[in-house]
RNA sequence: GGUCCCGUAGCUCAGUUGGAUAGAGCAACAGCCUUCUAAGCUGUGGGUCGCGCGUUCGAAUCGCGCCGGGAUCACCA
């Protein structure tokens, strides 16, 4: 790329004028700004120290080499120790004409290396999805994209939380007061039926312990008193022991919750490509646990329990294996690590889960360390903050979350009735309209979530938040069927992109640093897989739908302009529209035609 | 209390390896539909970048110390 060229340039012109070596990659190049002459800017303070002269005069001596080293540039304007550079405009007539029709601009062709796995959503089954899980689904997805738009061959993973004593509670509660309900008999969707006897059993738990505790027992003391933990523990015992009853329990309530999982995962857009069920991983960690013991890198206490000691590291004690030979939730992220490991080898693993898990996912790298896995250090946790409301957080238990499917449903609604306010669904027929609604409501719900930094706690203010104007999801989509309806009149007006050929059309400014945001479009889907942020591209998106929607204002008639210039400027649009497509992909928000 | 993360306009958020006059949207106000989609565009007002010190040509960005908010520190997952 011309950085690249402009960078080497300019550090082969220092060498020669002060006799410094500079590697290219230690100077400092950025778009020059909007209001100031240039296209790229190089930072020269620091070579003053070099020169011994000012930055303005070690600007001007260094701009004049680069300007007679590279043909690409046309002149150079020096303000302080900013080096501003202009290039030819055949430098970007050549690249329009080179990439404006290509249909997978930005995105790298797939390699076949090893793969890099992400995995994400990781539910448990005993609840539907809420407003959490949604900033998880579509982080990963959208990571897995952006990593496939880099090349990488990603597999992604979901590791099903199906076992333990959460899972036992609902089925608990099911067996005392479920009557039999199914997801048919009730008109509800499975998950929510059984999220629906989670809830019954945490009420009458709670009640349980008030009870005990009015008998004169501690808090402490009821909790593990009360009879229907001691029940629900008893089910998971019986779990354990492949109770024939219990495991038929079990099954039939997790497939309810699982095609209630689907439903909603189709709706959001995100699929994998491999499911481990934590079922049948859980056992896997014990093995690393005893080989660790037996290598001398973890201990054993007098009560047979297993530790892993990372005291030197700044960290506590950490518990592996119970005195009674169990494994906790550590042993069995080693153990599922392992796994994952040794079946795909990859290059990469990355786990997407909320920022409450920081000091779970630090442990877990150290331990495989001391373990001497060698993939400890290509794990990634990619910690995301959590999303919280108005009037505080979401707590499953005061009734204040966000469902999921709720949400989606009200974000198409509010998409359906402010389409149809602004009379837009006209022309649509009943299905298309349907399909249209869906795409802008999620899209706002999508964008929303995905534009605000991975590791920042966000607000979502449930009424508010429901936006269409401004830096939003729908504000992108209608840039694109603007585009798409401009590029149709433009044909059927009789233009033909066969004979698109850009020589010396004269190009303005506006439209210069429309293309300047479009060039910049493979180092930001970069910088974002560098950074494991689609926020990178959605802001990005935004600037550049808000650069053409600029550019698009100032764009004349079309009947009334010369032909050539028409061309290039729907050459323009229709590049600009690929791109947003794909940046648009790459957030798993669908692009319609027309709204 | 220990560790980690965050603090930018009234609100929600951007801000590239330290760079030029810190930017968008929402909300408020004023304009722009006889022409390709007004979910748009143009303009006005709104800032002690939590506070202080330091590093240097230059700090929202880096370091240290405070203040405020969050997460976590279970033989739970």
């Amino acid at each position: 790329m011309i950085e690249k060229k402009i960078l080497e340039a300019a550090a082969k012109g220092i060498k020669q004028l002060y006799h410094q070596e500079i590697g290219p990659d230690k100077i400092g190049i950025e778009k020059t700004k909007k209001n100031i002459k240039g296209d790229f800017t190089l930072l020269i303070f620091p070579f003053a120290k070099f020169s011994r002269k000012s930055p303005e005069t070690t600007a001007h001596e260094i701009g004049e080499f680069i300007l007679e080293s590279l043909s690409e540039i046309k002149e150079y304007n020096v303000i302080k120790g900013f080096l501003n550079i202009s290039l030819k405009t055949d430098f970007w007539l050549d690249f329009i004409s080179e990439n404006a029709f290509r249909q997978e601009y930005g995105f790298h062709t797939l390699r076949m290396d090893s793969p890099v796995l992400i995995e994400y959503s990781s539910p448990n089954t005993n609840k539907p999805l809420h407003l959490g899980h949604i900033r998880n689904n579509l982080l990963g997805f959208s990571l897995s994209e952006i990593a496939r738009a880099n090349g990488r061959n990603v597999i992604k993973i979901n590791l099903i939380n199906d076992r333990g004593i959460h899972i036992c509670k609902s089925m608990l509660a099911y067996q005392k007061w479920g009557a039999n309900e199914t997801p048919d008999s009730s008109g509800l969707k499975g998950d929510h039926l059984v999220g629906k006897y989670y809830v019954l059993f945490d009420q009458q738990n709670k009640m349980e312990i008030k009870d005990l505790m009015e008998k004169g027992l501690t808090e402490d003391e009821a909790a593990k008193q009360a009879p229907l933990i001691l029940e629900a523990q008893e089910i998971l015992r019986k779990w354990e022991a492949r109770d024939k009853d219990i495991i038929q329990l079990w099954k039939t309530m997790n497939a309810w919750v699982y095609e209630g999982f689907r439903e909603t995962y189709q709706s959001l857009g995100v699929d994998f490509d491999k499911i481990y069920y934590e079922s049948e991983t859980y056992l896997l960690g014990k093995k690393l646990v005893i080989s660790g013991l037996e290598k001398g890198v973890l201990v054993r206490k007098e009560d047979g329990s297993i530790w892993a000691d990372l005291r030197e590291d700044g960290l506590d004690e950490k518990l592996l294996l119970r005195s009674d030979g169990t494994s906790v939730y550590m042993t069995q992220d080693l153990g599922s690590a392992q796994l994952r490991y040794t079946e795909y080898h990859p290059s990469e693993m990355i786990y997407v889960v909320g920022n409450e898990q920081n000091y779970h996912f630090d442990v877990l790298k150290r331990v495989l360390k001391k373990l001497n896995k060698g993939y400890a250090d290509h794990i990634f946790h990619l910690s995301y903050g959590m999303v919280e409301l108005p009037h505080g957080k979401m707590k499953s238990r005061e009734g204040t979350v966000v469902d999921a499917d709720d949400l989606i449903g009200e974000m198409i609604a509010t998409a359906e009735s402010t389409t149809r306010e602004l009379g837009k669904a006209n022309e649509f027929t009943e299905d298309e309209a349907k399909k249209l609604f869906r795409a802008i409501g999620l899209g706002a719900l999508k964008y929303f979530i995905l534009k605000v930094d991975p590791k920042k706690n966000m607000l979502f203010d449930p009424v508010e938040s429901i936006d269409f104007n401004g830096n939003t999801g729908p504000f992108i989509q209608y840039t694109f069927a603007r585009i798409q309806s401009l590029l149709k009149k433009g044909m059927d007006t009789g233009f033909s992109f066969q004979s698109f050929k850009v020589d010396d059309i004269f190009l303005l400014d506006q439209e210069k640093n429309l293309i300047k945001i479009i060039y910049q479009f493979p180092a930001i889907i970069n910088e974002a897989w560098a950074e494991l942020s689609p926020a990178v591209i959605a802001n990005y998106s935004y600037e550049l739908a808000k650069e053409y929607n600029q550019f698009y204002q100032e764009v004349p008639v079309l009947k009334e302009e010369e032909d050539r210039k028409i061309i290039f400027r729907l050459a323009l649009s229709s590049f600009t529209g690929q791109v947003i497509q794909n940046a648009m992909k790459l957030l798993g928000i669908d692009v319609p035609e027309k709204m």
